[in-house]
DNA sequence: GGAGCTATGTATAAAAT
DNA sequence: TATTTTATACATAGCTC
């Protein structure tokens, strides 16, 4: 329940900025619409999440509102100075690359690897980020083992029923004992489940000999 | 107040559909707004009225955000004829954009944000980045800790030397006794280094009364 | 990561100004 | 026609599943 009046500030938690996006992206595309039709107004919006995703509506064509929209904003769609469309690009380059230099000098730092010119605050900065990211990694990781583990338990005991099964089958008609042999190694073989997984690696252990 | 929820479709009166259009049309500006505000989104909104009026929005810059979504429909083709120099710039900067995308990706990891399509393998190999950038980023910041914390000693021994020789200056003009007191005490006060730099802040100490 | 719920905040239809 | 008011419809924050 919306228990209070939220600030109109950037969503510090990751996971609740994700659903108010998809919540309040949903709500704007049905007021666009809602105002393109019962104004006989034509829009185009344009979303792109921080992810990069994007997402966009029309009531019309979007190239057709956007060369609209270039019509109005002096022209800068008509190239009367054939450069312009160049220079856009220039100036919106030049900005890529910086921001490009920037995320790389981040990364870096992540890293520990340029960390001459930092303050012992900044230090401090990266170093509860670090934190922050090997908590969530760790967390991840976590996650992704037991759920693997559970899965191959799920596994091992679907096995050992067929075994019996095939056992019990042996039994009414038993001219063949290669099999049977056979399939009980395998199973038994899968019940070592690595206790140590932090440093083995479980995922290889995850392409059975049998198909699903 | 609003007697009946109304249904949505053209409005046939002019002037409500007016009164209507410019209401809506700031909310739904407002709502824009608070989107990219609280998601970090980027976004832009172009409103043509029925009577052909402007009406824009954008959280960053029109031309950019446009751009941006030229970028992910693959229609670059915004004039006619482009230039070679345009198409090669044009070109340049999708690859920019690529390693821009790439870049924030990994940034995001590394903080722990976008893990859901990485394996256990993955999942590990940034664990092991992340303790890697955390050992040497707290190498470094015990070094800058103790490098200020020599360098405050070596300042506290010169001036405990400066003060002896003042005091031995006083023994043989002993009229003035004041100033004798005042530099006992800040030089006292000196030999406090934190312990517990660790969370207070050092490098405020570093600004000295004295000149060197 | 989505779908649904509910209490509360916000937008707005209609009327007044 | 724009703004303000007010009652109501709608959107959504926080929560659960």
């Amino acid at each position: 329940m919306t228990r209070q009046k939220i600030e109109i500030k950037k969503i510090d938690n990751i996971s609740a900025r994700q659903v108010t996006f998809s919540k309040r992206r949903r709500g704007l595309f049905k007021k666009a619409h809602e105002l393109s039709t019962l104004c006989d107004a034509e829009i185009a919006l344009m979303v792109f999440s921080n992810t990069g995703k994007l997402f966009d509506y029309s009531s019309s064509s979007m190239q057709q509102v956007i060369q609209r929209h270039n019509l109005h904003s002096q022209e800068l769609g008509l190239s009367e100075h054939p450069s312009i469309e160049l220079q856009l690009e220039l100036s919106n380059q030049t900005m890529l690359s910086k921001e490009l230099a920037e995320k790389t000098r981040e990364l870096r730092q992540l890293k520990g690897e340029e960390l001459q010119e930092m303050t012992i605050k900044d230090l401090q900065k990266l170093e509860k980020l670090l934190v922050g990211g090997i908590t969530r990694v760790s967390q991840a990781k976590e996650d992704r083992v037991l759920k693997d583990i559970s899965s191959l338990k799920r596994k091992e005991v679907q096995l050992m029923e067929e075994n019996w099964r095939l056992k019990q089958a042996q039994h009414l008609t038993p001219e063949n004992g290669h099999s049977s042999e056979c399939i009980t190694i395998v199973c038994s073989s899968l019940a070592d489940i690595p206790q140590d997984y932090d440093t083995s690696d479980t995922s290889l252990k995850l392409g059975l000999p049998f198909p699903d």
